[in-house]
DNA sequence: GTCACCTTAGAAG
DNA sequence: CTTCTAAGGTGAC
């Protein structure tokens, strides 16, 4: 059962996103399409439930603020029911890291209560149909060093630098 | 069933 | 210091 989504365009500095939502909430945010050729939308904001318009807004002004490096003052609610027991642990745990904070694979591993799940927690990161607002790039590598990303390293390294966050 | 993945502490060389 | 190993959860094949 395939929940019926719509996908809206955000247009920012830093390219294309494109953000789907669900009937509960904002369900995935994709970064801007490589090369940018794929533009799959023809939504008229005419004939969208207000709710969702009303959604939209909030997502597009706190994409906007988190990638200027600030704080969003309010968020949109978040449709994280497509993951896993583990991943929801997870993905909560990284919200609760503050904009300009960087935790572990390792801590959050901990602070879920599966200390040995270290990698599992990678893995969740790599699901994370959310990224940006649930921020999985504010985990390193226990040794401080960056680690992976799969949405592409370059979007790791700019939004920590532009979070004030040196490497 | 097998493999690859955003990891990491610890033991061995 | 470098290299190797073992341990988790999940989805793709």
């Amino acid at each position: 059962m395939k929940a019926p989504s719509v996908k809206l365009p955000i247009f920012t500095s830093d390219g294309q996103f494109v953000a789907h939502y669900s009937e509960k909430g904002l369900a995935e945010l994709d970064f801007p399409a490589n090369g940018r050729a794929e533009l799959p939308l023809g939504q008229n904001a005419q004939q969208l439930p207000s709710k969702v318009r009303r959604w939209h807004r909030a997502t597009v002004a706190a994409l906007k603020q988190v990638l200027a490096g600030r704080s969003p003052k309010k968020f949109p609610p978040l449709d994280l029911s497509g993951g896993t027991t583990f991943q929801r642990q997870v993905w909560n745990a990284l919200r609760k890291i503050a904009r300009g904070q960087t935790k572990s694979y390792g801590e959050i591993a901990r602070a879920i209560g599966r200390p040995r799940a270290v990698r599992a927690v990678g893995g969740a990161c790599g699901a994370n149909p959310i990224p940006v607002l649930v921020p999985c790039h504010r985990v390193l590598a226990a040794n401080g060093k960056l680690g992976g990303f799969s949405g592409g390293l370059d979007w790791k390294r700019k939004l920590l630098t532009r979070e004030g966050v040196s490497l």
